[in-house]
DNA sequence: TTGCGTGCAAAGGTTTTGCATGGCA
DNA sequence: TGCCATGCAAAACCTTTGCACGCAA
């Protein structure tokens, strides 16, 4: 769809190309600034929010909210996707603070639970799973 | 279970009355540093912080997100449920704010799924669904 | 030419931290 | 007495905003 009355930019061509290839995994905006500092051809920051927060309103990036003190992730999911908007879910380490994320079709389940029995409706995008992760496990 | 080693002063005292009180409901840093200064009794902002802050992670206190750009929302969920008898998951509305208690026993597969599947030790204190209730989802 | 996009720098707001003082046990 | 908690101020941090310039259409 293209966007109303809005202009396409290199920049903003770059910062699609990008995300796409790192579809699967997220990045932040410093991620995605230093990408393209290191790149030699650097974007503004406040550019790389602009067109974040259009892209979002777009439907084609999720944001991510872990929580204060870490920055937003961004993901690519692809084409306004209506139906198969596939979202990942989060789970953060109360030990070491990873952040570890699921793409885990068992994990929809859930969302279709919660909607079933209990009528909520699942935001992915702001779900965290706080817990301990495998290695701090068996570290003790 | 008293803390390790950890003292418990006027405004711990005071501050964890206040959390009760507003049971129910959730308030943010601000909030509660208003309130005291307006009792005549003010409580330094990095004390709130630093007392908050135990309380998340005593599982006295449930701490929120609603996004970045708004203050973290703190609310009193009860006693440390130390002997783990049932845990209870919570959800949080995205609009309307309000906590949802959940005691179910499906839920208890995700804490096994993550388990076996993903090796990540869920902390079911910590962790909150967000999304939308079932009249916000109606009401549009 | 029109007006959106960019980029820099500064502001905005929340949360954290350093350090000296005060209070609990 | 020893150690933790407090409080102030400053720092750190992410994110947003103002403004002049550049570029797409």
């Amino acid at each position: 769809m293209a966007s109303r009355g809005q202009y396409s930019t290199s920049q903003r061509e770059e910062l699609c190309r990008f995300l796409e290839e790192q579809k699967g995994t997220h990045v932040s905006v410093v991620d995605i600034c230093a990408h393209f500092r290191d790149m030699g051809k650097p974007i503004g920051t406040a550019t790389v929010y602009r067109q974040l927060e259009r892209l979002v309103d777009e439907g084609e990036v999720n944001k991510y909210i872990i929580d204060l003190n870490t920055p937003a992730c961004f993901e690519y999911i692809g084409e306004h996707s209506a139906g198969g908007a596939h979202t990942c879910f989060h789970c953060k380490c109360e030990k070491c603070g990873k952040l570890i994320h699921l793409h885990c079709e068992d994990l929809e389940e859930l969302g279709v639970h919660l909607k079933s029995e209990h009528g909520f409706t699942l935001d992915p995008r702001r779900t965290v799973f706080y817990g301990i992760c495998e290695e701090c496990a068996k570290a003790g």
